[in-house]
DNA sequence: CTCGGTGCAAAGAGTTTGCAATCCG
DNA sequence: CGGATTGCAAACTCTTTGCACCGAG
């Protein structure tokens, strides 16, 4: 369990800098791999993509990094139901976004129409619901699931 | 892999007959023990709740049960993170509500507040996401996740 | 009587851990 | 140089499957 050493923010390779962790060949696979695919990769995914670039990393290093990586907030986990965590890019180029995921082929579309309304009545929710519940609220989850054009036939 | 057999809808009990399915002690004892629950209970939860009514259960058959009335509608599966599926009752006396989850010690509030305007915005989100990606929604995931007022501090 | 349903044991799949070797700063 | 990081193999945990027996209708 990567604990959070670093109080400090800071740009991307910075993060590990000053705060005790390293900037090794496999953290930065990981993170190209990551940035270079926009996609929602599993391990074993970034684990053969990250081959390419460095045949001796190890799956066991892509699930260490997936864990620090998203403790320090530069990748997001997801669950999208097919029983392995998959992984984005916090800060890619696309910006705020949630998800349409088909429950029969697992596609997934990222979207962000109509996300202003959204995360408006998110922050809102987010302020009255963190007060009630004493909750210190640090993000949501927004899923809609169902059936894309080529499932739903 | 429980296929859906049953196009009509029914009473709970009725969703069973006359769709090939039988009612059995086994499937009785899982939504007797989701429904004095109210929790969110994992497969091994219910069974070990659920051999006090019937010795004789085993795992296996809470998983098998488990996938046959979710894919009925019967009841709802969840992921909080924990790495094990979560159900609770779809037609509990709890009307439609989301989550708040502790990403420290996992506990699981239910909140139903200010629920209206959600619905309200998560239906024309759907209605609209729906259109533009042609996709048939079906439902949608909405958890906040954050630190509860024991973890926080 | 007939399939659907069940329990058990074993198999699967994804993820985590122990440990010695290796590498970054 | 010294502690952080890594790869490998083995361990773990949750879930699924194969199969013979059982039971609801």
């Amino acid at each position: 369990m990567a604990e959070n050493r670093c109080k400090r923010q800071g740009a991307l390779h910075g993060k590990f800098k000053g705060c005790g962790y390293r900037m090794t060949m496999a953290r930065q696979a990981v993170l190209d791999v990551l940035s270079d695919s926009q996609e929602h990769l599993s391990a074993e995914e970034i684990f053969t993509l990250a081959k390419k670039k460095n045949p001796d990393i190890g799956l066991t290093t892509i699930y260490r990094t997936t864990e620090l990586l998203s403790a320090q907030g530069l990748i997001h986990r997801f669950d999208f139901g097919d029983k392995r965590a998959r992984f984005e890019l916090a800060d890619s180029s696309k910006g705020h976004h949630h998800h349409l995921v088909c429950t029969s082929c697992n596609k997934i579309i990222d979207y962000d129409d109509f996300i202003d309304e959204e995360v408006k009545l998110l922050k809102e929710t987010e302020a009255k619901l963190g007060k009630k519940y004493a909750f210190k609220i640090e993000g949501h989850l927004i899923q809609f699931r169902g059936k894309c054009k080529e499932c739903k036939g």
